[in-house]
DNA sequence: AAAATTTTCAACCGCAGAGAC
DNA sequence: AGTCTCTGCGGTTGAAAATTT
């Protein structure tokens, strides 16, 4: 082919940089309704200023509402440095194994800060074992590397179970309920304990998921934390394309039902609060407050509660969401300390990464 | 308190492979 | 078989946030 590649768009007509939220509910409108059977024509037909592959990105890596978010856990951590040892930088192949994870999330992490802790590891594990090895630093690599490949399928069967039992059981509602957009109904929420690989589920396929004649975009089945979460059903308005920036802001923050992309923490915070019977009103903030969460809008938060709600009562739902929060902080690190006690002796190279936390 | 430096992570870029024609 | 288009992947960038000086 001459004269080079052709670029995917034309460059100086598409927005770039950070997406607003506006963009983002038409990007998730547009695929809920029609799945994205081609992603360079999506923008036009979704009515974004966007190149398709900026689009691809953004709801592979941000807006699936399969997504976990929120801060790694010591056992993705741990699970991250053992797959890296056995695939290298294949990071979506070690996406693969992390539910709810994505590559270029997993790549961050490594980036920033495990690979430093990988090798400090590997560091002390050499100088450690130097007395019984006289080889070479990098033998001593290819041993753990040896182990840990070794191990790759054990490990990830004790880890499940160990997740399995320890883990608390968490009654999720049936339907997740308000919003002015629509009902969210969660048909069936499974406990699967290898749940399917966020690369897989990222690859919507349009003509297999799109439920034809209902109107919405069929995202099935969910993978989530563990969970399958089938037929997450959010219904948007036929017009969206026509709606301005104020109004889709309106029509989200008006709706007190929670965000499309919900983290562990977010669902049992929420189910929390309906155990303990929080008031409607506290309801309403507190989806305000997750979404603004979900949305990176903290700025707002209180305009925001003010506006929806009127009252003065986000200074006590404040005190809740971090009481519930300090709550989970505790609870989480109480469950990695006993899987961190009974695992470490099968992971002898990298036990200590717990010691961490 | 301000400036400098470091860290984080969302987004971009270009390449490679698969599939359609 | 060759060309072209589209998607997915991995490397890189740079703005914002966090931390240090």
């Amino acid at each position: 082919m001459g004269g080079g590649r052709l670029p995917c768009c034309d460059k100086s007509k598409v927005k770039r940089g950070p997406w607003s939220p506006s963009e983002d509910i038409k990007l998730v409108a547009f695929i809920q309704k029609h799945g994205h059977p081609n992603w360079r024509k999506l923008p036009k037909q979704a009515g974004l200023l966007r190149c398709g592959k900026s689009c691809r990105l953004r709801w592979i890596n941000y807006l699936r509402p399969d997504l976990k978010r929120g801060n790694f856990t010591p056992q993705e951590e741990h699970s991250i440095i053992r797959l890296h040892a056995t695939f290298g930088n294949k990071w979506s192949k070690i996406a693969s194994h992390l539910p709810g994870r994505t590559d270029n999330e997993i790549k961050n992490v490594w980036n920033t800060y495990l690979k430093k802790r990988s090798l400090q590891r590997l560091k002390m594990a050499n100088i450690n074992t130097t007395d019984d090895t006289p080889n070479s630093s990098s033998s001593n690599i290819s041993n753990s590397d040896q182990n840990i490949h070794n191990e790759e399928p054990a490990n990830q069967e004790i880890s499940s179970s160990h997740d399995q039992q320890l883990t608390p059981v968490i009654e999720y509602p049936k339907v997740i309920e308000v919003a002015a957009i629509g009902p969210i109904p969660v048909d069936d929420i499974i406990q699967k304990p290898l749940a399917p690989s966020a690369s897989t589920l990222s690859s919507i396929n349009s003509t297999q998921e799109y439920k034809a004649g209902s109107n919405c975009y069929d995202i099935n089945p969910t993978c989530y934390n563990d969970k399958i979460i089938n037929n997450i059903d959010i219904k948007f308005p036929d017009n969206l394309v026509s709606y301005s920036e104020d109004e889709l802001w309106n029509m989200v923050v008006e709706s007190p039902r929670p965000p499309i992309n919900l983290d562990h923490r977010h669902h049992d915070v929420n189910y929390e609060s309906q155990k303990s019977g929080l008031e409607k009103m506290e309801a309403v903030e507190y989806w305000v407050r997750l979404l603004e969460d979900e949305l990176g809008l903290d700025h707002e938060k209180d305009s925001i509660a003010n506006i929806t709600t009127g009252t003065t009562s986000q200074q006590i739902n404040q005190n809740h969401y971090q009481t519930m929060s300090n709550k989970m902080d505790q609870e989480e690190t109480e469950i990695w300390c006993k899987i961190s006690d009974q695992i470490s002796p099968m992971w002898p190279t990298f036990a200590h990464s717990f010691d961490l936390y």
